[in-house]
DNA sequence: TGTAGGTTTAAAT
DNA sequence: TAAACCTACA
């Protein structure tokens, strides 16, 4: 439950970040926000009791995705309830049975719908469940800690001890307990809100001086926790109030007089919720935890001088150690007390474990012997690390005609997410029956095979679902080294044979096309003209490109704006565009610069700065943007896309295509005096001009997202940049895709949803990602557009790697303004022949 | 008018 | 589980 209206009052201190941002660090999660989540999906099934690890392969993807981003998971589940908490629990357990009979009511009344949201809402996370993520955890050398009570007060051990860096979950308790660094609402791409203890005392605007994080907890538990309901009329509102004049030390002098003192209220605060507020207090500082290195069960913090921990069972009774330590590994069931699993740590070979360098000892498990806690100082350099600017920097990324992907093996038997689960399940049935039918008898030869399947997913689901595990961790071998190789300071290296079973990447509804069905890669058939291609991967798609596209390189120029000139060479095409008089360059290019060029761009890249690891995007510009927006001031997010590019400036364009000179892939454009507004596109059957030229535009529409807009006469996409990255992001993943190679394909700086229609004549309703607040009333649109433009950002900046998969010919220009001066800025995407 | 507290909704697929 | 929404109250 947590503090209620906590994170929406710490709303001043929140900082979007990318889990990224913590790459090489330890993060702690609470995993059973994780399971309730993944548990939502098969409700009906677990409340009816049928069989399924649908939970648990959500639950992995997060995993994976941390594991991609070099972090190192540790799972914590909760454990035994507090004595304090079992009136929770119990009313809890109470709810959910009535939900559970009247669920089987309305199935008997074959009222379906009705009874699933029932069952929704009795979904309870049984030791069992857990015990089969933590399974799939230790197959994937993932640490897992399971509390002797609370988990939020083992991952604020964790993280009190130095093992955790981090802490990911959706309860603001964690703050309570004392954790420094909690990220809040991660998502699969591992955007989330991150608080820091450290910024705490300016929400509550209390003088540094005055200010203690004792007074922070003493204000969440005035205004009402998990362990005491808050006086009436008592919020966090006027606890924040009273501890923001409270001068006086002592807690108990301050409650009783409180109402009248500070507040003006006359509310005689009983000495009963005085005692609780103590017990509360202790609870949040000496809960029981369990210490992964010493093994052994501790409180929270070391008891202070005078207290009788006889007289805080109310913060967990103690264990017997060892059976602590069975509860710690997974091994009891901790509504039974049973034995229910046998994992020893001291026994069980994790994968990669031999080949660990000394100094990489905090890699290690946490649970083995060598383990050790990675020294503070090297943290904070990690963190600190500087990431390179954009400052004064103009950065071209520039991209030739996309590859026509060749049909990879692979993709020839990648199978929807359906089919496989379907697959799956008659796998398991085929184990488990004698009675097959031939058509699953004739699928059993083909897929028995001891090798693993080629589909990332079905791979994922073989081995995580599939009893016997031994393959899967003969798989493993070396996946920690892999697992940095695949750190997104280096992303984009093509997986080797040998590499980790990819798990799925995090699949976002509508992205799906990494497991397309054979039947819907029929929709890419670009043989099909004209046909809209929905994808947030594929901008679009047309029979030319495949067709008539040369392969050509990522051609790439970073240039100092104050002491170069521009050295574009002629054959590219240039766009420039002043948006305001601290203007951005646009430019688009097709076209490949010379040999010598590159070998500049190449060492340029490499002279100047070294792409950095970590994000390369954070969420901080939509908050900006909707507050300059509302400011009205210059970052307008419609006005800069409303003007996209000039007529005479696509004239040039189409005329230079109708006259069919294959060189001529590219077109100057210098006036830009006329500028046509945008009009909404119904579809690409409506663009005009000459039809050899816009044959080979696929009108691609953006997501609703009124930030980004698609010119139907240029075939430009806009997007407003206060919503991208920062300049110093946007160079940071230049410079990557600069760095990465100069054979391979890595363009597609951004890729979205497509929609049919765009409406660019509705209301804009500003740029909102931080997925804090939601309007309920009528936005559902506008939740969607938040979705993808966060997706299409989350993309942007860390999932270059499916640029192979949404490879496109297309032109790419990400150009930033001078520093220091406010301006609107623009990326343009251009969809050229 | 601001605040607290109760209710509804979404989450995943 | 928490945000959004709605209502009651001081």
């Amino acid at each position: 439950m947590g503090i209620t209206g906590l994170l929406p009052f710490l709303k001043k201190i929140h900082v979007p970040v990318n889990v990224a941002k913590f790459e090489g660090c330890t993060v702690a999660i609470d995993a059973y926000c994780w399971l309730h989540k993944g548990a939502f999906s098969c409700a009906e099934k677990l409340a009816l009791g049928e069989p399924t690890e649908q939970y648990v392969y959500y639950c992995m993807k997060y995993v994976e995705m941390l594991l991609k981003k070099n972090l190192k998971p540790v799972l914590v589940f909760d454990g035994c309830h507090l004595p304090s908490k079992k009136e929770v629990e119990k009313t809890r357990r109470e709810k959910r049975e009535i939900n559970k009979k009247k669920a089987a009511q309305l199935l008997r009344e074959g009222k379906r719908a009705e009874a699933r949201e029932c069952l929704q809402r009795c979904i309870d996370i049984s030791p069992d469940m857990a015990l089969k993520l933590m399974d799939a955890c230790r197959a994937r050398g993932v640490d897992c800690v399971v509390a002797p009570y609370e988990a939020d007060a083992q991952l604020a051990y964790l993280n009190k001890c130095g093992i955790a860096q981090l802490i990911i979950t959706e309860d603001s308790d964690l703050l309570l307990f004392g954790c420094d660094k909690v990220l809040f609402k991660m998502d699969h791409f591992g955007n989330g809100v991150l608080v820091e203890q450290n910024r705490l005392n300016e929400v509550m605007e209390i003088q540094s001086g005055f200010y203690s994080f004792e007074k922070f907890r003493y204000l969440c538990i005035l205004s009402g926790c998990d362990y005491l309901s808050s006086l009436p009329g008592i919020g966090l509102g006027k606890a924040s109030k009273v501890f923001k004049k409270a001068r006086q030390t002592d807690i108990r002098q301050l409650l009783r007089k409180f109402p009248s003192t500070y507040l003006n209220m006359s509310l005689t605060v009983p000495e009963e919720y005085i005692e609780g507020f103590i017990r509360a207090n202790n609870t949040f500082l000496y809960q029981l935890v369990y210490d992964p290195i010493q093994r052994r069960l501790r409180p929270l913090n070391s008891y202070e001088e005078g207290l009788n921990p006889k007289e805080l069972r109310y913060a967990g009774e103690m264990i017997p150690q060892d059976q602590a330590y069975q509860i710690a590994l997974g091994n009891i069931n901790i509504y039974t007390k049973e034995k229910f699993a046998c994992f020893d740590p001291d026994s069980y070979v994790p994968p990669k474990a031999s080949k660990r360098k000394p100094e990489q000892l905090h890699r290690l498990s946490i649970w083995d012997r060598n383990y050790r806690i990675r020294p503070r100082g090297e943290l904070r350099e990690v963190q600190n690390m500087e990431r390179p600017g954009l400052q004064g920097k103009e950065v071209i990324v520039r991209q030739g005609p996309k590859l026509k992907r060749p049909a990879a093996e692979d993709d020839k038997n990648v199978k929807s997410d359906t089919e496989l689960t379907r697959m799956y399940k008659e796998e398991n049935d085929e184990n488990s029956s004698t009675l097959l039918s031939p058509r699953k008898r004739r699928r059993s030869s083909s897929d028995s095979e001891d090798e693993l399947p080629k589909s990332p997913v079905k791979k994922f689901r073989k081995l995580y679902m599939s009893p016997n595990k031994a393959q899967f961790l003969d798989s493993l071998k070396d996946a920690d080294q892999e697992v940095s190789h695949q750190s997104p300071s280096k992303g984009g290296e093509e997986p080797t044979p040998e590499s980790p079973p990819e798990a799925p990447r995090p699949s976002p509804k509508r992205n799906r096309f990494a497991v397309l069905s054979e039947e819907k890669r029929e929709k890419f058939n670009i043989n099909a003209s004209k046909t809209i291609v929905k994808s947030r991967f594929f901008a679009s798609s047309s029979e030319k490109y495949e067709n008539c596209m040369e392969p050509k390189q990522e051609d790439c120029i970073v240039k100092d704006n104050a002491t170069e000139d521009n050295t574009v060479s002629e054959k590219s095409v240039q766009m420039e565009e002043e948006i305001n008089d601290s203007s951005t360059v646009v430019i688009v290019s097709s076209s490949s610069t010379k040999s010598t060029e590159k070998q500049n761009i190449s060492n340029s890249v490499q002279n100047k700065s070294k792409p950095s690891p970590g994000s390369a995007f954070t969420w901080s510009k939509f908050k900006s943007s909707k507050m300059s927006n509302a400011a009205g001031t210059k970052g307008k997010v419609n006005s800069s896309f409303k003007k996209v590019v000039s007529e005479p400036c696509l004239s040039n364009y189409f005329s230079s295509k109708s006259k069919g000179s294959d060189s001529e892939k590219s077109f100057k454009c210098t006036e830009l005096s006329s500028i046509s507004p945008l009009r909404p596109v119904e579809s690409c059957e409506e663009v005009t001009g000459t039809e050899d030229s816009l044959s080979q535009v696929s009108s691609v529409s953006l997501s609703q997202a009124s930030s980004v807009s698609y010119s139907q006469e240029s075939g430009t996409y806009s997007i407003d940049l206060d919503c991208f990255p920062d300049s110093q992001e946007v160079r940071t993943i230049s410079l990557e895709y600069a760095a990465k190679t100069e054979t391979e394909y890595t363009s597609h700086a951004v890729s979205y949803q497509e929609t049919k229609k765009i409406s660019l004549g509705s209301k804009k309703t500003g740029c909102r990602a931080s997925g804090l607040s939601k309007n309920r009333k009528g936005t559902v649109s506008s939740d969607n557009k938040q979705q993808s433009i966060k997706d299409l950002f989350s993309k942007f900046a860390y999932n270059k790697r499916e640029d192979k998969l949404s490879v496109e010919k297309d032109v790419e220009l990400i150009s930033v303004t001078p520093s220091n001066k406010p301006c609107t800025k623009a990326v343009q995407r251009k969809l050229l022949p």
